[in-house]
DNA sequence: AAAGATTTTCTACAATTGCCGAAAATTTTT
DNA sequence: AAAAATTTTCGGCAATTGTAGAAAATCTTT
């Protein structure tokens, strides 16, 4: 397994709908659920795509005009190894750190906090 | 309070040493505690300096031929503002789904585990 | 088979980011 | 006050990222 790099943006973009879809993923799904929010012309969705075959989070398969795409990168996966990278670099690995930052931006609801109180007592054993 | 942007990650890893030191902050001791594990050449330290002074992250003082510089935004807002954009984007604010992805990545350790447990105790009163 | 519609390819470009050489400014040393 | 050393300024460049126009390919309709 070698190492996954960061997506940019706009490819985490089209990556969440590939993986929010059943494969193969058209374009035209990509289009309708992404392209009229973000405003993205078809070709800019095709180069972006084109991207991610290269990086090897998708690959393709041509049928008559049309295109698929299936993704090779889980997004459990791909989430895990964000998670990581983000605990590293803003916390210096400290859940503690994390927390208070989520509780001071309001990030964390009451319920939350009691999710992880029952949690934390349940792993401690 | 305007918008706050993302740090690019080079000028981030600057603002972390703003942050570990006692303004004012010496382009110097910049270069002592980065320059050398970064290997960067002093106007490459410089350079993101002054892009943390338009950005509005920093000031700075000239004094002699030294430069000197103060944080302008404290860690704690940053992290904030960085965590809570994280979970939205990577977790759509779901804290379960963060505690999934940190528990599947193993980073969560019994120390952290236990500072957790301290933290949420204080939070009850 | 022509015309029309759709989707892809190719090419490109501006903004941002990471990084630094060379020259200038200023201070320190001789 | 020259020479040496230090730090900054200026300019710049290559890679990456966001975005799409124009042209080509292919399917659909007449």
């Amino acid at each position: 397994m070698n190492k996954m790099k960061k997506l940019p943006d706009a490819e985490f973009d089209i990556m969440k709908v590939v993986w929010a879809n059943e494969p193969p993923i058209t374009t035209n799904m990509i289009m309708e659920q992404l392209g009229k929010k973000k405003k993205w012309k078809a070709p800019t969705v095709l180069s972006l795509l084109l991207r991610l075959v290269e990086r090897g989070f998708v690959r393709t398969e041509k049928n008559g005009k049309e295109r698929t795409y299936f993704p090779l990168i889980g997004k459990e996966d791909y989430l895990k190894f964000e998670t990581g990278d983000f605990m590293e670099r803003f916390h210096g690995n400290s859940f503690a750190s994390l927390v208070a930052a989520l509780y001071d931006g309001d990030k964390l609801k009451d319920s939350d906090l009691d999710q992880l109180a029952q949690w934390l007592k349940e792993k401690r054993d």
